[in-house]
DNA sequence: CATACGGTTTGACTTGTATTAAAAAGACTA
DNA sequence: TAGTCTTTTTAATACAAGTCAAACCGTATG
């Protein structure tokens, strides 16, 4: 783990710094921190310590769970300009309530807790945004749990397909090139890779998209738009 | 649905509000409301404007989601203390994300969203308040998809009973009532109620429980405990 | 008291997904 | 370029839990 300084533009950049005054930002600027992990490196582990939240410049960090039987499940996978872990700030006990990997080779901002919670103190504005954010994660935890739940493997492979879509894509059809490793993502779907992989080849089939590696081409996006079973 | 007036006392009991000044009460108290609604009775439905949000004071809510196909799903029961939907106020689109149904005759307190909103401004305390409470509830989703998705049917069932053994209770032996009917449960679980049932009914025949109607006396809390699986 | 009704249980059957194992395809390294 | 390692795919089998259907309560209703 390799730390350096931090230049002074780009903070401002991020809608939880935006709204900081100058004085506010000199503060949070003297305890963050720049560290770069290798891939596969640990960030922290569940249980441990939490007095810092972080936020992805480059590369990608893995948020998963482990099972007593030892099982891991990826909860969520973070790119660059996402911030995380800024909800433990909060908590009583403050720990970690999962782990954090490098996936690929990756530079990231820490920021102090204790600074920021003392921050937010003079900026209403700044705290109302936190809640609107943590507000936003709830509901998709919830969004989520629905389709872990109500929906089969199939209809959550689909759903995910069709949220990599870009949201200003015209026809029926598009071309998307996953972001992870397919494990990685079956993992994040609660579905074993061998299903996954499965799962994929059967819409093959039916010729509603089409798999090439990493990049897969959705031929029927309306099809699959109604699919959802 | 019927609505009163409210007295003076018992709402500083509640954390949220337990910091603002008399001012700020009786702002409060200005715009809030009680709200009775029979059995089965809709308080709110998924995608409805939000601009209160609810404390029980007696009877139970059921919060649930409803999928494509039609089945419902119980996310939470919410008992007499706790408060609900306080989390949406801060959503850009202030609409609930669920439906919210009486189990029971049911008393509750509204609270006015933008109300609140405004007395946060001038309460720091308050608002942390909140942020660790949704903070908390975030930690709670999460370890929930763990258990909907790592665990098995029989491990959660489990799980949810030792859950209800309260914190003070001596053996290896406990008895509790279900606070609402078992298929309730059961969809909170994520579990078809026959399933629930026939687990039940192994579990009895282990002889690690046994059932009498909505109570159910653990025989052997620590084989239970490290039942897992 | 008989009846109707929601909740619960039981049984037989089906199905989706996990599991195990092994082969195939890529990716990286010596 | 061969060789090792990782990721992905294919195939065969096993099992947990869902579905459908019917019977069984307990309790409220007329």
């Amino acid at each position: 783990m390799v730390t350096h300084d931090i230049s002074d533009s780009d903070l401002r950049k991020h809608h939880l710094l935006a709204e900081l005054n100058d004085d506010m930002l000199a503060q949070i600027k003297k305890t963050l921190r720049m560290i770069e992990l290798a891939p596969g490196e640990h960030l922290f582990e569940q249980g441990q310590q939490a007095d810092r939240f972080y936020q992805v410049v480059d590369g990608q960090i893995k948020l998963y769970r482990v099972s007593m039987e030892g099982s891991e499940r990826v909860i969520e996978v973070i790119l660059p300009g996402q911030t995380f872990a800024e909800a433990v700030m909060f908590m009583e006990d403050r720990r970690y309530p999962l782990n954090a990997e490098a996936l690929s080779k990756t530079k990231l901002i820490a920021f102090d807790s204790n600074t920021f919670i003392k921050l937010l103190e003079g900026s209403q504005e700044t705290c109302f945004r936190l809640l609107a954010d943590m507000s936003k994660r709830l509901h998709q935890r919830l969004n989520e749990i629905d389709y872990l739940t109500l929906q089969n493997a199939t209809f959550r492979l689909v759903h995910y397909l069709l949220q990599q879509v870009p949201d200003d894509c015209d026809g029926n059809c598009a071309e998307i090139k996953l972001a992870t490793s397919k494990s990685i993502i079956a993992s994040r779907l609660s579905i074993q890779p061998e299903t996954f992989s499965r799962i994929l080849n059967n819409l093959s089939k039916r010729e509603l998209l089409s798999v090439k590696g990493k990049v897969i081409t959705l031929l029927d996006i309306d099809a699959l738009s109604d699919f959802e079973g």
